[in-house]
RNA sequence: GCCCCCGUAGCCCAACUGGCAGAGGCAGCCGGCUUAAACCCGGCACAGUGCGGGUUCGAGUCCCGCCGGGGGUACCA
């Protein structure tokens, strides 16, 4: 088992003088590092054990169920053809120094990383090369593989996997089956209290069939034919088609997720135009879960930055929905959040879309001012011309115009139900369909974009909320005491805003006139695409076209071959194109005779397939155990390294321990995980309410790159410093401008792991990542900063070998008080540093007690050990073979992390500082015992106070034994 | 427009509940080692914390108002 401790006798290339043929070199460094990684994979040193199953650790044992479980995890890469560069493992290298840190600490670790493979970036190089996406796929995953190895992380192989095997794949379909085959019971209560859950479908069936729920029509379940019944079970599903408005990408040749839809209205892949379309889709009825996804972010440790990205995405807000009589027509609901301004709403204003516009009157009623009209004769004329162009407007117009209000008035007039006035109804587009009811009541006293309104088509403005003293602006959407606010019945008149709220909402309420209501922002999340690589749904239709799951034992529903993978795209602004899914290509496959109950018969598949989020949702719970598969996860398991309570950190939320990742997963897959995870909760499938308990966003490497006087960008390993230079730099003699941004090729800016490897060694690169900066910042690479980095690793190896010998220069001495000190002061510290993550101040704590020891005549060993053991997690390699220099066979990943010795924690005399008023003017050099009278009279006295004193009388003193007082003169 | 984060030495960054502005690294300078250079070793210097107010015995830290950089979001009623 013990290893020949050194292999790397032989000169190696770099320079290395003949009289150190030991010195700690890039190549030296390399030869270790290859060694240890080949040692760690042949003993399964980093087999993760569960406690029962087939996974054990590299002995063949399984854990302790009271052995604290945690578990680690990195949002997964998708493994792209242009390879890593620097920037891309800091998240790894972090997670796998808190890995092997906890691991030191007890801690059995559950670390893995698997592969985001199904995705556009796989399948648009196929369609370039005509390989296989699969093809192309796999063989990045091994190039990443490769790339990620030589790093030393202590990943468990053999949890690995992609997202696109064909066993993954099987159990997201059997997901998505469980999400169709469920309907939300917003009543039902919840193990932990809460009301509305998922539940079976079949559950819902059987309380029509038995009575016990009125079906949507109000006709009984007896009276509905099949077809009728699967209708109203469908439209109750968690996973449902439905023809909507959804993003269409032409230039994608495929629908898009609200999320995945930039501010600007254009696809966050591609920078393409999205148009809203009315299509027949599937859905997800994320909606449901909007207050759960909102209220349980307290219970994880998540950045407030995320959290808050998520609470505005789901966009809760309370108010009320006030029933508006339309005269002649019928009745219009809006909502609002400010009912106790409806006294001061003056008009209405529907959108576009809104129902109510399909029928208008025919003429201008009395009193129609000529700036409502737009110009047009009658009010259907005026409507049908405003609907043709709002509908018309592409996203990219409508952001534009945001600001100026254009609109027609409809001719309708509608009843203030407060003071029963008439009032126009308008529509305009700055009220959105899907917002709310598609309907405002307009109140420009309170509210900016009522204000803008009625300023142009000159409508009346009622203050009902007093504005301060000496208000000059518009709109007052401030707190204040309500005014003009009364009818026969009730008066708001004097109550602040909150009090006038609650008032008018009961009255409403008690009137049947409206009802305090809560909307989201949040639409439902729209679930297909029209790709190639990607989950098929396992879905097929009947002659009724309506879909039918299928049973479990045909899952997975393998992706066909068909003869171009690429989906039918268009010209980027083509809005009158449609969507044709790459799988409708292959007509074998999608007309199928299967025997689902009723004897054989044809249906057809659906030919669209998941989007890339589907893999992602679900990914962390593959990780406990990829093996096994008559499962989605064994509960023992999950309770084991995800439970509420699973370890002593962990609260009642339950989940990973750690997840690291960029933030710009904020709300899309963050959101659509926690879904998934709550569903999957409600059906019973998992302990934990939250997928993530804790969540960490690493900042971003990012380096300069250089544009030459054209704009070109030049190779930034190219360019020098020069002083006599404007720009201060220059590329083969010729001026050039610097930049600060991505690294990547397009900025000619790249340098790669493997370049960090080859020059200086994976461990001096994992330590110079770590100590660049805290974890969640940003900042630059420079190159030429890492020799830092080595420089300490070579004083580290410098201080246990002898560089010319190779022979231990350690002693077995107890070190000097003032070593013992430093080392336990080191061991306390970094400790602290770990744990909170900051690994750039635990390595500055490293540095000073390394510099100590080459600074003493000789090392005594037990210094020796504990700095090797403390610098282990982030340099693992040079750590393993200083281990195994002192004379120790096993590796030391599971060695305990040191633990400072109190004694050695408390300092005998401190250093006072003596300031006056504020200032430092003295020092003392006290016990640190000191007590505060002892301890006022020493500073008193001291030659600098009488001098800064300078005769002055003496007010206050403050003292803060034993490290600083603070006179106060008179 | 609104919300969030960040501004400390030439550069990357430390500074516990307010308590000596400096831990660490890069670059720079001086010296040692060397025939010489690199590596290595020892040493030195460099800012008063983006700007303006305020609170306090005392402010990088807390409060108010600005400026600069980054991110999110936007007719959401």
């Amino acid at each position: 088992m013990h290893n020949e401790p050194t292999t790397a006798t032989s000169t190696p290339v770099g320079g290395t003088p003949p009289e150190a043929p030991l010195r700690y070199t890039a190549a030296l460094a390399a030869d270790i590092e290859k060694r240890w990684q080949d040692r760690w994979a042949e003993l399964g040193t980093f087999h993760t054990p569960n406690p029962d199953g087939p996974l054990t650790d590299g002995a063949g044992h399984h854990v302790a169920e009271q052995t604290p479980a945690f578990f680690i995890m990195d949002m997964f890469p998708y493994p792209s053809g242009d390879g890593l560069h620097v920037g891309h493992p800091l998240g790894y290298i972090a997670t796998d120094v808190v890995g092997r840190y906890r691991r030191m600490c007890g801690d059995n670790v559950l670390h893995a990383l698997g592969y985001d493979a199904f995705g556009l970036p796989a399948e648009q190089y196929a369609v370039q090369t005509g390989q296989h996406p699969r093809v192309t796929t796999e063989a990045n995953i091994a190039t990443m593989r490769r790339q990620l190895r030589r790093l030393g992380l202590a990943h468990d192989e053999r949890r690995s996997f992609a997202t696109t095997d064909s066993d993954y794949v099987r159990w997201t379909q059997w997901i998505f089956l469980q999400v169709f085959s469920s309907w939300y019971d917003a009543d039902a209560v919840r193990p932990d209290g809460g009301r509305g859950r998922a539940r079976p479908i079949a559950e819902l069936e059987a309380e029509y069939a038995a009575g016990e729920r009125a079906t949507p029509d109000g006709r009984s379940w007896a009276d509905l034919d099949v077809v009728e019944r699967r209708r109203v079970l469908d439209a109750s599903r968690l996973a449902y088609v439905s023809e909507t408005p959804v993003n269409w990408c032409p230039g994608l040749g495929t629908v898009l997720a609200n999320e995945e839809v930039t501010v600007d209205g254009r696809s966050e892949r591609g920078n393409y135009p999205v148009f809203k379309r009315n299509l027949r889709q599937w859905n997800m009825r994320i909606t449901a879960y909007a207050d759960r996804l909102a209220d349980d972010l307290d219970l994880i440790d998540w950045p407030e930055k995320v959290r808050s990205m998520q609470r505005n995405w789901i966009g809760r807000s309370e108010g009320a929905q006030v029933t508006f009589e339309v005269i002649g027509g019928t009745e219009v609901e809006v909502f609002t959040t400010r009912p106790d301004t409806l006294f001061g709403a003056t008009f209405m204003v529907v959108a576009p879309e809104h129902p109510l516009l399909d029928e208008v009157p025919a003429e201008w009623p009395d009193g129609t001012h000529k700036t409502w009209t737009g110009g047009h004769r009658t009010p259907v004329a005026a409507v049908a011309e405003y609907r043709t162009a709002s509908a018309a407007k592409t996203a990219v117009e409508r952001q534009a115009d945001a600001g100026r209000k254009t609109g027609v008035f409809t001719g309708h007039l509608a009843i203030n139900p407060v003071n029963g006035e008439p009032i126009p109804v308008f529509t305009a587009d700055y009220v959105l369909m899907g917002y709310g009811t598609g309907a405002i009541m307009a109140v420009p006293a309170q509210d900016e974009r009522d204000w803008q309104f009625a300023e142009a088509f000159e409508l009346p403005v009622v203050r009902t909320v007093a504005p301060p003293e000496g208000w000059e602006g518009g709109a007052y959407t401030g707190d204040g005491p309500a005014i003009n606010s009364s009818n026969e019945e009730i008066s708001l008149d004097g109550m602040e805003v909150a009090d006038a709220k609650a008032t008018i909402t009961a009255w409403l309420a008690d009137k049947g006139l409206g009802t305090g209501t809560v909307t989201y922002r949040l639409r439902d999340w729209l679930f297909s695409r029209q790709r190639y690589w990607g989950e098929p749904f396992p879905i097929v239709y009947d002659e009724h076209d309506l879909p039918i799951a299928l049973p479990e034992s045909m899952l997975p529903v393998d992706l066909p071959e068909v003869p171009d993978y690429s989906p039918r795209t268009f010209e980027p602004d083509d809005v009158h194109s449609t969507p044709e899914p790459p799988l409708g290509r292959n007509e074998e496959w999608v007309h199928v005779t299967l025997d689902l109950g009723d004897g054989p018969r044809t249906y057809r598949r659906d030919t669209n397939t998941m989007p890339n989020w589907a893999g992602s949702c679900w990914y962390y719970l593959n990780y406990l155990d990829p093996g096994r598969r008559d499962v989605l996860v064994d509960p023992a398991l999950e309770r084991y390294w995800m439970g509420p309570q699973h370890n002593a950190a962990t609260g009642s939320s339950g989940g990973v321990d750690l997840y690291v990742g960029g933030v710009e997963h904020a709300v899309l897959h963050l959101l659509y995980a926690r879904f998934w995870h709550k569903v999957l909760f409600d059906l019973g499938h998992v302990s934990s309410v939250e997928p993530f308990r804790t969540l960490f966003n690493q900042g971003y490497i990012q380096a300069y790159a250089y544009k030459d006087a054209r704009g070109q960008y030049v190779p930034a390993s190219e360019v020098v410093e020069d002083e006599a230079a404007s720009t201060g730099f220059t590329w083969e003699g010729q001026e050039v401008h610097r930049e600060y941004g991505k690294i990547g090729k397009s900025l000619k800016n790249s340098v790669t792991p493997d370049e960090m490897y080859e020059a200086y060694g994976a461990d001096t690169f994992r330590v110079y990542e770590m100590s660049m900066g805290p974890l969640d910042l940003s900042r630059p690479w420079e190159t030429r900063a890492v020799v830092g980095s080595q420089r300490f690793l070579q004083r580290l190896w410098r201080n246990v070998v002898d560089e010319h010998t190779g022979e231990l220069t350690v002693v077995d001495e107890e070190p000097a008080p003032e070593t013992l000190r430093l080392l336990h002061r080191t061991i306390d510290d970094v400790r602290t540093e770990m744990g909170a993550m900051r690994f750039n101040t635990a390595i500055a704590k490293l540095i000073v007690l390394n510099n100590h020891m080459t600074g003493l005549a000789r090392v005594p060993r037990v210094v020796a050990e504990a700095v090797v053991l403390m610098v282990a997690p982030i340099a693992p390699h040079i750590s393993e073979e200083l281990w195994s220099r002192l004379g120790h066979p096993d590796s030391l990943i599971r060695e305990p992390y040191p633990v400072a010795d109190p004694a050695f924690l408390v300092e005998d005399t401190v250093t006072c500082v003596v300031q006056v008023q504020g200032k430092v003017r003295d020092r003392l050099e006290v016990p640190a015992s000191i007590g505060e009278d002892e301890l006022r009279e020493l500073a008193l006295a001291t030659a600098g106070v009488r001098r800064a004193l300078d005769g002055r009388e003496v007010r206050t003193v403050v003292v803060r034994a034993p490290r600083l007082v603070n006179v106060v003169p008179a």
